[in-house]
DNA sequence: CTGTGGTCCTGTATGC
DNA sequence: TGCATACAGGACCACA
């Protein structure tokens, strides 16, 4: 499940082998991940080929693939989306969606199981595409502001972990960081966003930083196949998980078996004494 | 404005 | 052995 961490490896992977580029030839094979492209599969084909990259960029999940001429190439790796750089005679993985055939003789091959993911062309987005103008900075950018970032998330009465995953907030996070930083934070899912001090909640995007910050130093959280970088190799940060996934096993503070929750249509993990339930309700009515 | 729940997708694991 | 179901979940959207 590609987070920050991981769309970054891949978005480095890029860097270092489109950077500078032409796109000799572009191929669809499936219409779904070009889906948000407005003149289609075609259009996409037409519209790209001929293209020259300059670096990769991206803002929390979002990766996008400026042209030199202004325009850029916005993708999405949703939940399984991978960007591979092979030899065009290479054997194709089954799920390969689109091909890039690169000036130097490389090929780009986008690779989505279940096609969560997506690629488009953003006129004039090579600085920022207007695409994403709603995705908030990513605890990594320059730009991200840690005092304003804590003072929106304390202004909701919604329950911090709704909070994070939100990407108008705070760009990045998805269901594994988000554990892991709630559980270094010692702060249950469901804690208002507004019942948290200042400093508490500036710890915690803390917390959320340098956990992201140790899996992109062993190259992401890889599962299973469904993350690789752009070689097709795996990350080692399965390992440096403390809470997400660990159902049953001990606490690594304090022994207390990990539990899952269902949350939001999905799975939430935490510490039932280090990360204890609030008193009161979020949001509560009455 | 906020909060909630449905939808899109495929492959793997599990249950009967 | 086969068929049904659950699960993984990021982003978006309809709706109350």
């Amino acid at each position: 499940m590609p987070e920050l961490p991981e769309v970054e490896v891949v978005r480095a992977g890029l860097e270092s082998t489109i950077t500078a580029r032409t796109i000799t030839a572009t191929r669809v094979l499936h219409p779904r991940p070009v889906r948000s492209h407005p003149a289609g599969a075609d259009g996409f084909t037409a519209e790209t080929t001929g293209r020259t990259f300059t670096t990769p960029r991206r803002r929390g999940k979002y990766l996008w693939l400026p042209f030199d001429d202004g325009d850029a190439m916005l993708a999405h790796l949703g939940m399984s989306g991978q960007f591979r750089i092979n030899a065009p005679d290479d054997p194709l993985p089954r799920n390969t969606r689109v091909t890039f055939d690169l000036s130097d003789g490389a090929q780009v091959r986008f690779v989505d199981q279940r096609m969560f993911g997506g690629l488009s062309l953003s006129p004039g987005g090579a600085e920022l595409p207007s695409e994403i103008s709603h995705i908030a900075p990513d605890p990594f950018e320059p730009v991200f502001d840690p005092a304003a970032t804590g003072a929106r998330l304390r202004r909701s009465n919604s329950g911090i972990k709704r909070l994070l995953l939100d990407q108008r907030i705070v760009s990045g996070f998805g269901n594994i960081y988000v554990d892991e930083t709630l559980w270094r934070a010692r702060v249950h899912y469901d804690q208002p966003g507004a019942r948290l001090t200042r400093p508490r909640v500036l710890e915690l995007l803390e917390h959320g930083h340098q956990v992201m910050a140790e899996a992109l130093a062993v190259g992401g959280t890889s599962f299973d196949a469904l993350y690789v970088n752009v070689n097709g190799e795996s990350g080692y940060f399965e390992r440096g998980l403390q809470a997400y996934g660990r159902e049953g096993l001990p606490c690594l503070r304090c022994g207390s078996p990990i539990v899952r929750e269902p949350f939001m249509n999905r799975s939430s993990y935490r510490c039932p004494t280090c990360q204890r339930r609030p008193r009161q309700r979020p949001a509560g009515r009455g």
